[in-house]
DNA sequence: TATATTTCCTAGTTGTATGGTAGGTTTTAT
DNA sequence: ATAAAACCTACCATACAACTAGGAAATATA
């Protein structure tokens, strides 16, 4: 019941990504230093990123990657579930149609129901912006204190 | 960001001795060919519920377990995290306090509580007379059809 | 045009968890 | 005495996690 690596660090990177947008292109090497995470491995997971469209790359020197959308318009879900793949509790609810045998009389998938509806009203809710927010917030906290 | 069988199976193997509370001990044996769950495998995430004392377990014929509470004393919270352990999204949210060097300035840290707040929501109200009370509406249903 | 810098691509590698199977030991009702 | 149940431990195959490694392709700049 744990979000790996993939999905965390394509969350670090989108923020990374949104609060450095200069207009310039952002360097993996420079996430992965802020960030302190394997670069190679981050290529790696934003290589997804990329192939999903959510984000644009520019090759060569001076390259980098830049979003293709504002942050409001990412969810947490989005890049959840592309990184993750689905985010249910149990694998018989990523279908549309319950294709498990026991579906109908399976008294324990009203609970996974309710918790898997649970998950995507966070998720589904909690765009790139709030996050961009919620640094901003921090910031001014730190300038107080 | 999947339960695995062992907190499915261990919340199947506590409903099914709630629906069988007969005062007559249940046997792994036959919760194991109703739920269709190998039972080798059952006995063993069985034992983590025994150790715990959520189960109690008469040896010999006529053998079995029955439940030590009532039904709705039993949360799916406390059930699996028995079984799961945390049941948190990212691990640094299992401890009381943070151990994470990045916490302080770690953005993403607030979407995840508010991720794992939802869950811990739905799992620690949800108990087992919940489900109990779920089997009996769709038993309802059934006569009715 | 040469060079350096960046992304892009693919193939390992190591460790750990999952979801079992297998085979016996102990307890105990009959 | 017997059989039925729980109890216990070891093993196993597979998959996934979280990387490392090394080069190929693209391209801005000197």
């Amino acid at each position: 019941m744990k979000v790996s690596t993939k999905g965390r660090y394509a969350i670090r990177f989108m923020l990374d990504l949104a609060l450095h947008n200069t207009g310039e292109p952002v360097r993996i090497k420079d996430v992965s230093a802020r960030q302190e995470i394997s670069d190679k491995y981050l290529e790696q997971v934003v290589a997804m990123l990329n192939k999903a469209g959510f984000v644009r790359s520019i090759r060569g020197p001076q390259g980098g990657y830049v979003l293709t959308r504002d942050p409001k318009d990412y969810t947490m879900g989005q890049i959840l579930r592309l990184t993750e793949g689905d985010m249910v509790p149990v694998a018989c609810l990523a279908d549309e149609v319950n294709q498990c045998d026991r579906a109908d009389s399976c008294v324990t998938l009203h609970f996974w129901k309710r918790l898997d509806d649970a998950i995507s009203d966070v998720i589904d809710h909690t765009t790139l912006a709030d996050l961009v927010e919620d640094e901003q917030a921090m910031l001014a906290n730190n300038y107080v204190i």
